[in-house]
This record gives structure tokens, sequence and C-alpha cells, in this order.
RNA sequence: GCCGGAGUGGCGGAAUGGUAGACGCGCACGACUCAAAAUCGUGUCUCGCAAGGGGUGAGAGUUCAAGUCUCUCCUCCGGCACCA
């Protein structure tokens, strides 16, 4: 009799009986059993669970199941991110409550959550939002100001117009904010902070031990951005001023140093702003110097930072600034193009080897000064030891003849060379000079117009055989233009050594031969003009470091000059929020308007409920309250004012992974500091932390985790928590995309509703899917296959029929445990070890597949299925469709839990197989195979394969060349060639 | 521009340097059926009647053997981006 596989009642039976039987709770310490800390980020209570919620809790669950049954004590934990714009956005639109609006949903949504069947442990729920949560938030907040790592201070901010907050650096996306898309503006504001900049180090090298994706470490060292450099001082030349001021500048390129050519400022510059109000400073300039600051600060921050656009500044006329590597006096400009809040908010500027100010020089007509050749050493002409070294300046001349766009060449007769006309330069020449006398001498022709410089210096170090030298040249690339073909004779000894050839320009890349810097030079010349050389090379134009390579040469400019310095890009967490629904800062200001700690007695601080207006108008809600500002005048007196900001929601989500360990203590009434000091808490996060595997979703690579580490290391450093570093293991997921291929959104109308599908086809279905669908550890999308869908719900309802169908016909069978197929115990053996090291790695693509490749064996074989083995093949699958395996598990007579049962084990000894299949190639390309015992050696291999018809035909009247032998893989026979391209040919 | 990651059938995707395309979807044919659905079976990279040949974004290279390793290039995705 086959009845119905009806997902409705099973999974409904199973979710209650394991609620009411508490299958999922986890104590803090089992005897016998290793802790396991499987974290997924938890959700935002936005009212409705997507199936991005379905990949990000169920498939996770897969793992946790198997973990569980392997024999770990595992926590599972879920909990809500409660505070946030969503909630403040619908109350301003539907006039409800913020948190009425977010506790319904969070009902509606642990309701749907149950609906999945997740093996969450429900008791260590937390949610950010409740007075019990952020009593702890703000207690953390207090120890971190304590201990200096929170402060307040007047920034410039990124301000949003539309939802009048301000917005951390990494909320601006593209200079818009990252929810509604409003361009961002910049405001002065007085805010708080978080100091992560003093743990940037921490963060960079921590993170080395961790078992995380590499791609996710190095997203967060380009984040924190460590870069190692110098600083140089510049000294204010100002005449009548009797104090030394100096302008410090942060450079990575110290080599480039003798190639300053001006200075610039950022508009922020903190010198600047005083100096202009200074009223003996020497600036001449200054209203037209406001203006400019005024302007950038009027700009957006997408107008701002945009590189594309045309650089923009002002020289601060009336001073100049000392380049310390040679006394030479240099401008100072001021412009929007450097950032105020990196480095020292004001650079050294070498146009000739930065391309930022390389535009901005050729844009305000600065000079440009090269002190960087690029340099060449041949490989195949290395200077030879105890050679003289001999430095020469030499000048290349491409000259071109207009008439017909041919360049003059010379062919070398005693050498295996090509070239352009070459030539030192003597005594006091210039370089025109020099090229006009040696392109007179080697060709004759006399009258030439110079048009202009294309590349150089650069250098180029070799041995040269003819004149056993080792030669360093020091060249620049001109370009001339014949103006007439009007010739001098040449002396014979000139004409004896080469002869002139026109080349087309096209040519020229096949024509010039034996100098290693053609390619560059051939570059140069098509380009037609000079770039900014942006690489390393040697020294030129730097008394004192001529010809020294750039990374040598950083180190002794720095020492010599500057100072060695490292800066980070990472900026201090910006925590403050003018928004209502989000955990109070825990600040009071007394009536001089100094910041004073809430003392931990009056924790919780509370949200006022008063607000009748959440639409924020450039300050918190929160200032409106009325209940707020009796409250700190009751507690600290009249002249109190309440702080009115709340903190960024990353700050609630800093440590939930900890409440999640302790959530007990939660609720106590005991003061947070007392449970602290005796060793409860301690204990508890001894069991528990650091997290044994986090999943999350790949948005979260920077902000999230790196808050997070910050905060844990904040509080390993006060003594509160046990390590350094919270997460282990890190795991990101991919994206579900719409049926379409498309991200799914309500408007494209591709949104695939979790409910709707677990309603049709059942939630082991859904989840099984969702893990099928693609490997689980790598960032890729996938789109959700209704078809693909099927699939599953096929391969559940075949294993709810062999079920059956073993029940019916094995009940009196019921002893014979044993396999009589080895064949089937084999594939049984290898499949447990692929779905258990398939689980470990988030795998379940392929996991899935064996268990499919399995079950039909199992199906065509299912007469000599024993009951045993089927209970196998079922736990395997129990993490997987947890309800339908359950519910098998009771048909066939057990009364405890198949998610209590432990794990199945593969014998190693039986995955081993008897025979191998041998493929036989011929030159690698496969001919035959036969199947032969396990261990077969190469020399029997070898006679078996000969003797086939199927080989022998293609090793006839053909040498073996070699044999190789993989063991029980493949034999190949490598044969001689020529034999078998005669075959072909015949 | 820089830094990651990835390019494999009609689709999602498999492949410790060793039989490319496992598994699933789709499709085709067949069985069952009055019929359909469901189910089951067979086939399904490509050219070719076959023997064979070609095939993992393109091109080179290393190797007896390359989807896999090396180099050059192209495309897509993600992150960062005037960070000196």
């Amino acid at each position: 009799m086959n009845e119905k596989y009806d997902h409705k009642e099973i999974e409904k039976k199973w979710q209650e009986k394991w609620q009411e039987d508490n299958l999922y709770k986890t104590p803090d310490e089992v005897a016998g059993k290793n802790n396991f800390y499987a974290l997924v980020e938890f959700p935002y209570p936005s009212g409705n669970l997507h199936i991005g919620h379905w990949y990000a809790f169920a498939v996770p669950d897969i793992f946790v199941r198997a973990k569980r049954m392997q024999g770990f004590n595992v926590m599972f934990p879920i909990g809500f991110d409660a505070f946030g714009l969503p909630a403040e956005n619908a109350a301003i639109k539907n006039k409800v409550d913020p948190r009425k609006w977010t506790y319904e949903n969070i009902a509606y949504m642990e309701k749907q959550l149950q609906s999945m069947g997740n093996s969450f442990d429900w008791s260590r729920k937390v949610i950010t939002a409740d007075p019990e949560y952020y009593k702890w938030t703000q207690w953390l907040f207090l120890k971190l100001y304590e201990k200096g790592l929170a402060y307040k201070k007047k920034a410039s901010v990124n301000w949003c117009p539309s939802c009048n907050t301000v917005l951390a650096n990494e909320q601006v996306k593209d200079g818009k904010c990252e929810r509604c898309d409003s361009e961002v503006i910049q405001k002065d504001l007085e805010q708080w902070f978080f100091k992560i900049t003093d743990y940037a180090e921490r963060l960079l090298s921590d993170m080395e031990n961790l078992d995380w994706p590499e791609e996710i470490k190095t997203a967060q060292r380009n984040w924190i951005g460590k870069s190692e450099g110098t600083s140089f001082k510049f000294e204010i030349r100002n005449p009548k001023s009797e104090t030394k001021e100096e302008i410090e500048v942060f450079t990575t390129r110290a080599d480039t140093l003798f190639g300053v050519t001006y200075l610039v400022l950022a508009p922020e510059h903190p010198w600047l702003a005083q100096e202009i109000l200074n009223p003996k400073s020497e600036i001449r300039n200054k209203s037209e110097i406001q203006n400019y600051i005024n302007q950038t600060k009027n700009k957006t921050e997408i107008e701002r930072t945009d590189a594309k656009k045309d650089k923009t500044g002002v020289e601060i006329k009336g001073i100049k600034v000392v380049n310390p590597a040679n006394g030479e006096e240099v401008p100072v400009f001021v412009a929007d193009y450097v950032l105020g809040n990196y480095g020292t908010g004001a650079v050294m500027a070498v146009p000739a080897h930065d391309d930022r100010d390389f535009e901005f020089a050729k844009k305000y007509d600065l000079p440009i000064k090269n002190v960087i050749a690029p340099y060449f050493c041949d490989p195949a002409n290395p200077f030879r030891p105890n050679k003289e070294i001999i430095f020469r300046k030499v000048v290349h001349s491409i000259i071109i003849n207009p008439k017909n766009n041919k360049v003059l060449c010379l062919e070398w007769k005693n050498f295996p060379w090509n070239t352009f006309v070459i030539g030192g330069v003597e005594g006091e020449e210039t370089n025109v000079e020099a090229a006009l006398r040696e392109i007179k001498e080697e060709t004759g022709y006399k009258n030439l117009k110079f048009i202009k410089n294309l590349a150089g210096p650069f250098v180029n170090e070799f041995y040269a055989a003819h004149k056993d030298i080792n030669r360093i040249a020091q060249v620049d690339l001109l370009l001339f233009e014949l103006e007439n073909e009007e010739k001098e004779t040449i002396s014979d000894e000139e004409d004896s050594k080469h002869s002139l050839v026109w080349v087309d320009k096209k040519e020229l890349k096949n024509f010039i031969r034996g100098i290693d810097e053609k390619e560059y030079e051939i570059e140069a010349f098509e380009r037609g003009e000079e770039v900014c050389f942006t690489g390393e090379g040697v020294l030129v134009n730097s008394p004192g470091f001529e010809l020294i390579k750039s990374e040598e040469a950083r180190e002794k400019i720095a020492e010599k000059f500057g100072e060695k310095v490292t800066k980070y890009k990472l900026r201090d967490w910006l925590l403050s929020r003018q928004r209502y629904w989000g955990c109070p800062i825990p600040v009071v200001y007394g009536p001089d308007g100094k910041a004073h700690p809430i003392p931990e007695e009056h924790l919780p601080w509370l949200l006022p409920e008063d607000i009748k207006d959440f639409a924020p108008k450039g300050e918190s809600p929160i200032a409106t309250s009325k209940e707020l500002k009796e409250r700190v005048e009751k507690i600290f007196g009249k002249g109190w004012t309440p702080e009115c900001d709340t903190m960024d929601t990353f700050v609630d989500s800093s440590w939930y992974f900890i409440a999640y360990c302790i959530s007990a203590n939660l609720k106590s009434e005991i003061s947070i500091s007392k449970q602290f000091q005796n060793s409860e808490i301690q204990n508890k996060l001894k069991s528990w932390m650091p997290v044994s595997r986090y999943s999350g979703g790949a948005e979260h690579t920077n902000m999230h985790l790196l808050y997070s580490r910050f905060f844990h290391k904040a509080l390993f450093d006060l003594g509160l928590v046990n390590e350094v570093e919270p997460f282990s293991q890190r795991m990101n997921r991919g994206l579900i995309l719409g049926p379409d291929g498309q991200k799914m959104s309500k408007s494209k109308g591709n949104v695939v509703d979790p409910d709707e599908q677990v309603e049709k086809v059942g939630s082991d279905t859904v989840k099984m899917y969702l893990a099928f669908i693609g490997p689980y550890n790598e960032t890729g999308q996938y789109p959700w296959d209704l078809g693909g869908v099927v699939g599953i719900r096929r391969f559940l309802e075949r294993v709810w029929r062999l079920k059956s169908e073993i029940l019916n016909s094995k009940s009196e069978t019921n002893s014979k445990s044993e396999i009589q197929n080895s064949k089937l115990e084999n594939l049984l053996h290898k499949t447990i070890k692929k779905v258990t090291e398939d689980i470990q790695n988030y795998k379940f693509n392929t996991a899935i597949s064996a268990m499919m490749i399995l079950l039909n064996q199992l199906e065509s074989e299912k007469a000599q299925v024993g009951k045993s083995e089927f209970e196998i093949f079922l736990k395997l699958l129990a993490p997987f469709a947890p309800h339908m395996t359950e519910e098998i598990w009771h048909k066939f007579g057990h009364t405890k839990s198949i998610h209590l049962e432990e794990w199945p084990k593969y014998d190693e000894s039986k995955i081993k197989e008897e025979n191998a299949n041998i493929v036989v190639q011929i030159n690698g390309k496969i001919r035959a195979q036969f199947e032969a015992p396990v261990g077969i050696s190469e020399s029997d291999a070898k006679e078996k394969a000969e003797t086939m018809p199927e080989v022998q035909k293609w090793l006839e009247n053909k040498e073996i060349k070699k044999v190789i032998f993989v063991p029980n893989k493949i034999i190949n026979f490598v044969l001689k060639q020529t034999v078998g391209i005669d075959k072909l040919i015949s």
C-alpha cells in the first residue's frame, strides 16, 4: 500500500513535537561532547521572510544537524537585529509606533521561521531593541568611553538630506546614500566616534591566522588600507615671521622628492584655516582661497571625489615652501583633489611621476621635473665584474620625413642590431645640439627641425662587448622632422659602420632590434607625447642619489630628509545617528555643555516613548521628548540636557554573538559589572567563543565583520572577553536570483515567496533545493529554477516510495541486516564518506548528488536492500530533509528522534574496489579500456593492453618510445611520432 | 584605474594534472493508460553511415597527459577608487 507523502501534515507534526521536546535547546556544556558554535547573521525584522532568509538559515541547518549527529554540542541561535531606519520610515509613513511595527514583524517572522523546521535554539533568542539587550550595548559603550575609545568631536560628516541623518563613510555609495540614493552632502556636526583606527594594525595582523576565505581577508586589508611611506617637512618661507613653520606631507614615493615642483594642501588643512584668520599672514589672496574652500564645502561627495572631473585649485600667493632635499623654493596650492582626512592633508606634488599631479601641473602650467628614469637592463648582456663602468648621456633621435612618413634608421654592418640615430652628448652641449651634430655626422642630413622630447630620460645598463666596458647610458628620445633632403658627404669611417634605411612607421617594431628599450621608445613615438611615468626606475636629477634604484633610494632619502611613517585609509567609526529608533547613547550634558556618562544604575537608559512625530528635522526626533528632558533634570539636576542621538545599528550587531552565549544573563537583575566580576559569564564565553563557523552574506564582508572584530578586541583589552578574534571561521554565501536570472524585486515581479513554495512542496524540498543549487561556500548567483525544485521533490518522493516497499517486503526478513551485494555495500560506504566530507565543506550540492546516486542503486537493487542499509541512507539524509526522515524513522519503529542518532561511519576497507578500470591510451588518446584487479602491475597491464585488438591496430609497425603507467587508472603508450605521421599520410 | 573571483552542454552545475560534462532540470523516443497526468525505461556535447575527428572564453607554453599549471589577451561579476 502506498500512502501519500503529505509534507504539510508531516512537517507540522514534527515541528510541534521537536519544540515540545526541546530537542534543540543547547546546554553550555555536555559531558563527553565538544562545543561547536554555528552562527548565522541575524535577520532584520522587515516583516516578511524572503527566499534569501531561507538560503541564509535553512541551508546551514544541514551542517548544524550533521554536526550534532557527529557528536558535537552545537549551539545554533537566532535573534533579531531590530533597531534601524525602516521601522522609523514605516512609522512616519503609516503613523504607527516603530516599536509596535518592529515587534509585530518579529512575531510574524518567528512563525515563518518555525515553518523552516530549523534546529534553532530559540531559548537563546535576542532582540537588539529590547531594553534588556540595549542596556548591555550601552554598558559596553560606556566601557569603551572609559578607555578613551569613544569620543566626541566636531567633524565634517556625510549628511543625507533626505534621511536627515549622518551616514558612516561605509554607508555612502558613490556619493549617494546607501538607503535612499539621495546625494550626500558634507556638514559640520558634533558627533560620537569609536577609535577603530587605534586597532588598524591589529585588525590587519590578527587576520593572518583566521580560517577565512582569502577574498574576505583581502577585502578587509584593502579597507584598512595600510601604506608605508615617509613624511617630509617643508619649511614655510615667510620672511616676516620669526617663528619657523612647517607643512608636513606624506608620500609613499620618497624617491621622487627631488622632483617636487609644488605643494598641495587640502581645503580642510588646519594650517590654512588658521593662516586665513591670521592678520599678519603673508597670504595675498585670502579671499580667493576662502572662496575656494567654501566652494569645496558646498560640493557633494560625488562631485568632490569623482576622479574623472577636472582638477581645480588656487595658488596660495605670497608664500613658498622649501624642499628639504635641495633647498628649492616651490609654490603652494590649495586643491580639493587632496583629501583632508588622509595622511597629513597635504601632499608634495611630483607631476613627472604622479598622474594626478601631472594633470594638475598641465592645467596650471607648472614645471614638470623628471627624477625617475625607467631602467632597462639587458639580461643577455649583464654587467661584468671587474670591468670599467662608463656613464654617458645619450640622445636617440627619431627623424621623420613628413613627405612619406618614414623614419630614418641605421642598419649596422659589424653589429647585429638596427637602431635609430644615436649619439653621445659632449661637454656643455644641449641634447638637441648633440643630436643635430650626430645626425649630420652619421647621416649627412643637415636641415632638421626639432619637434619635441618624446621620452626621457631613461637608463640602460649593459656590457658593451665591442668596447669591453660596462656601459650606463642615460637616454633622451627626441623627435625631428626632416626639412629637406640636402646632405653633406659623410666620412668614410661613418659610412663603413652602417647604412641608412628609411623605415615605414608601421615597420619600426620589426626593424629596430638589439635594444631593450625599443618597445618603450616605439610606444612613446606612437603616442607622440610625453606622459607621466609612475613606475619604478633609477634616480636622475637627484644629486647624491643618481642612478640609485627607486626602492633603495626611498630608504636613503627617507632616512636623510624625512621620517618613515605608516598610514591607514581606515577612519574612525562614526556612530551617532540623528534618529529615534536606535540604542540611545548613554550620555548627558552638564550645564557647561560637557558630556558625562550615565552611571550604570540608570541603565538601561530608555528610549523615550512620548514622541509623536518621527520625521527627522535635522536633529533626532528624541529632542522633542518632554519625558527625557524631565528624566535628565530629575536625575542630574537643572541645566542638564540629554544626548538625543542614537547609535548606528552596527553597534548592536557588533556583540550579538556574545549575547547569545549569555542570553540568560541579559535578563538578570544583577548589575552588569557585578555579573562580569563573577566567573559565570567568563565560563559561558569560554564554552562558546570564538564562533566556530559564521556564515553570512558577502555584503557584510567589510563593515560588520570589521566592526565586530574591533569591538571584540576592545572588549578583550578591557578584560571582558577571552579571545582576540570573535570568528574563527567565516564563509560567505551566494545570492538567489529570480527565475529570470535577475535580482528579485517587487517591481520586476520575479519574487519567489518561500511561504508559497513551502505550502506547495514542503520545507524539506525547498531547503534541499537551495542546497542543491550550487556550492554554498562560494559567492555565486543562482537563479531559482522551478524545474530544479521538482527534481528534488521527485527525489524525496522516491525515498518515500522505497520506504514503503522496504517496509512491506522486509517485514518478515527484518533480521537480515547484512548486505549481500558487495557492490552496493561499497557504494554505501563511499556515499557516507562523500556526504560527510561535503557537508563539512559546505558542498551540499555534491552531497545531494551522491545520495541521489545511492538512491538510484538502492532502487534498482531493492530486493537486496535490508532495513538497516536503508536506515543508514536515512541518517545521511536526515540533516537535509529533517521532517520526512523523522517520519520514516518512526514508521520503522523507532521512538527516539533520528536527529539524536549517531552519524553513520564508513569503513575505509569497504570503499576499496576489487577491480579497476584501466584506460589504454596511445599518445594520450583513449583507445581502449579493460577491467583488471586493483593493484595490477605495470608489466601485466602492458601485456594485457597489447593483446587487445583495438590497441594492436594502433601499435602495428610502431616503435614504443615510452610507457606511462598510472596504477589502477591509465596505461599510456607513447609512440615515435614520425611513424605515426607516415601512417596518417598513407 | 586598482584589488579580488569567475568563464565548462539548452539550463544549475560535476571533475586529487590522468576516461570532460557526474547529479539534477529540460528535451526526444518508448512502456503503462481509452486518454492524460504521475511513474518507469532508453537516449541526449558536437561533426561523421562508420572508422575516427573536434570540443571546457581566445592564443601561446610546460607535460606522455591540461578544464586544472605558466604567460598574454578578452568578457562577466563583486569590492575599492583623486588614499599621495
